[in-house]
DNA sequence: AATGAATGAGGATTCATTCAT
DNA sequence: CATGAATGAATCCTCATTCAT
């Protein structure tokens, strides 16, 4: 049964996802409240009854993104915990732009591209999320340098920007040319310049 | 003496001048034909005269890029001779987003960012812009190759394309975060992972 | 009280009603949407919220004109139950033209006139228009065979358009001209060609 | 040899053989001088430098046509000195639409009914070209009736001008329909009124 | 006679938003 | 929570015309 709440609740979701796939496919600037209206099938002031604005709308599309990298319900798993996890971190992204035929770019680069000065919200939005992916991936390095697989020279902070650039750039690049090999190809050389930062233990005597 | 078509000229290039900066500003899309004439000091439907549409304007923006790319009078230096060049091209962008207070990212990368599938014109135009700085770097690495001092592991198209997509993820980063250093520490991994390709050579007996 | 549709509904009604009569003082083409929103005391985009686009306009003015002539709420009476009937409807249009002052055409005509090949919904708005005044007429041409009273030689269907393509063709003539002369006198050739195919039935006895 | 003045002539020809073109395809003010002078291969102002202005050269489009209807060099023949040459008269409107896969009216009916109260020049060369053809047909008739070929009750402006709204009613409903069956049936009747007028006069002895 | 730049108003349409109910 | 009318500025672009050469 649907409560009352619930449908809202159901209104509510069915703009932010809405808004944020015309987002990831075409910014923010070419998509107008009619076409995320027409899009969720929603009378076109609902929109503006649940977020105050399309500013607003575009910082709760981004809150929304954060909440999903957190909970790990987002397209894309930034659970590291493994040299593999991060190598599938990397090539899921790549997936993820052939899921579109490479039309389309990071969701949250392609929203950060269009900030401006009269954006700052909005850029503030984006810089948590990209902390917490950051996060996420410094500590899989954090992790691994206690556990000794990490060698010096290079902290975890930077390395995690390394990655997140990386594939940022990567993408964009890869969107430009409609081309996943120039991704793929991106993507190898990040990793192996990640690799020179990985230390082999030796398995102790006795465990697992 | 001025000349009509000198005149015609030096508007048309007004016009690509202000647009180009805008696009750089605030992308394509919320740059409006009004406000290019506005800034270009032109009457509206010059732009018009001079250019289809607004997609022809971009696409011209894109080849006047192009062209100065080639030229060497772009606001990078493309003539990438040595690897101290070479760091100077990567330092040169970061000096470029400063210069606008870290509130703008690439120009090329924010067009690019834009595209979407109904704008295959201008992905075109963009595609043969980076393959043209693309040229530019692979020609160093080759001829660092054939003088001995890249190391073997990598082709230098590969190189070339790691060498932009670093700089493009390294300025977005840098315009959401508004960080210079962001953008800075990811040069330096970048620069980092590219020095692991040097081969010093011995010099030569009686040479300087 | 208004309620809100009476609202909508009254506002939708003035823009058609506006644009009905600029569409007939001066034609399509040359009518603005922003005459229409003077006319009609709306904003500009009241037009596009209930309209959806000026050609939709166009349609639905049409679609009125086929209502108001179904309905017998037009500016000409198409119930034609007697020759002299007939007559009336046929001078009403010399009157309808004279009302102002012979600067315009047949509402319909007028906007027929202007129809090109891509304007093909509007094309079979206006077909469907003629044929419902061609049935009208038709009917009563059916009725009067079925009295005895019309000759053989013509088919109904022939004489209503035949009626209607005379009525066209006098109304143009007269705008050019400026003259109702014109139109009358190709109305009383109209009528005469028409009286050809009259048969008089001869009174029962007994009935007045 | 082309002589600079047979340049000028024939550029000047160009534009308004282009302008009568466009103007019987889509009306005057659908079309733009812009347009007229992509079809005709001309520079845009070669149209203000040989016509004062676009009303200017709808005037000289006009007048063209009245030369071409005087001069017999018009798409339609106007020289009528037989029945059968009024016939084929008649039929050549039907034809004319009929090139044009019925998609067009008359030239000057199309041109006609856009004039508004502010074309005044326009409906007074219009006025002339439409006295001009009812001078070439009540010119036959009055030979008719020279001739003793006329019966009494109708004059000969009249019949002529009968003709006119005739054929003009018929090609527009014709274009509207896109029915050439339309044209036909209603010139059919037309003839058949005419016909009423005509009286066979018995050959005199020892004539061809 | 011809070219092409320039002009400024106006074209149709959509924008983001708010209001009334 | 939902609907749809209303608003007014802005969108991209074309209009008819003129100017300078």
């Amino acid at each position: 049964m649907r409560t009352p709440s619930m449908k809202g609740k159901a209104t509510r979701r069915r703009i932010i996802d809405a808004a944020a796939d015309l987002f990831h496919k075409q910014g923010v600037q070419a998509t107008s409240p009619q076409q995320i209206m027409e899009t969720s099938q929603t009378g076109k002031s609902q929109l503006y009854h649940h977020f105050r604005s399309k500013g607003g709308l575009v910082h709760e599309v981004l809150q929304h993104h954060i909440q999903s990298i957190r909970e790990g319900s987002a397209a894309i798993d930034y659970e590291i915990t493994s040299w593999s996890d991060l190598q599938r971190w990397f090539r899921a992204h790549a997936g993820l732009q052939e899921k579109y035929r490479m039309t389309r770019g990071c969701p949250f680069g392609t929203i950060g591209n269009e900030v401006t000065e009269n954006d700052e919200l909005i850029r503030r939005d984006l810089e948590l999320l990209f902390e917490v992916v950051r996060n996420k991936l410094a500590g899989f390095f954090l992790r691994e340098r206690t556990r000794g697989r990490l060698g010096p020279g290079a902290n975890e902070a930077a390395l995690a920007d390394f990655c997140i650039s990386s594939i940022q750039g990567a993408m964009l690049l890869g969107k430009i040319r409609r081309d996943r090999g120039t991704v793929d190809l991106a993507i190898d050389q990040a990793l192996n310049y990640l690799a020179g930062f990985r230390r082999s233990v030796p398995r102790r005597r006795g465990s697992a």
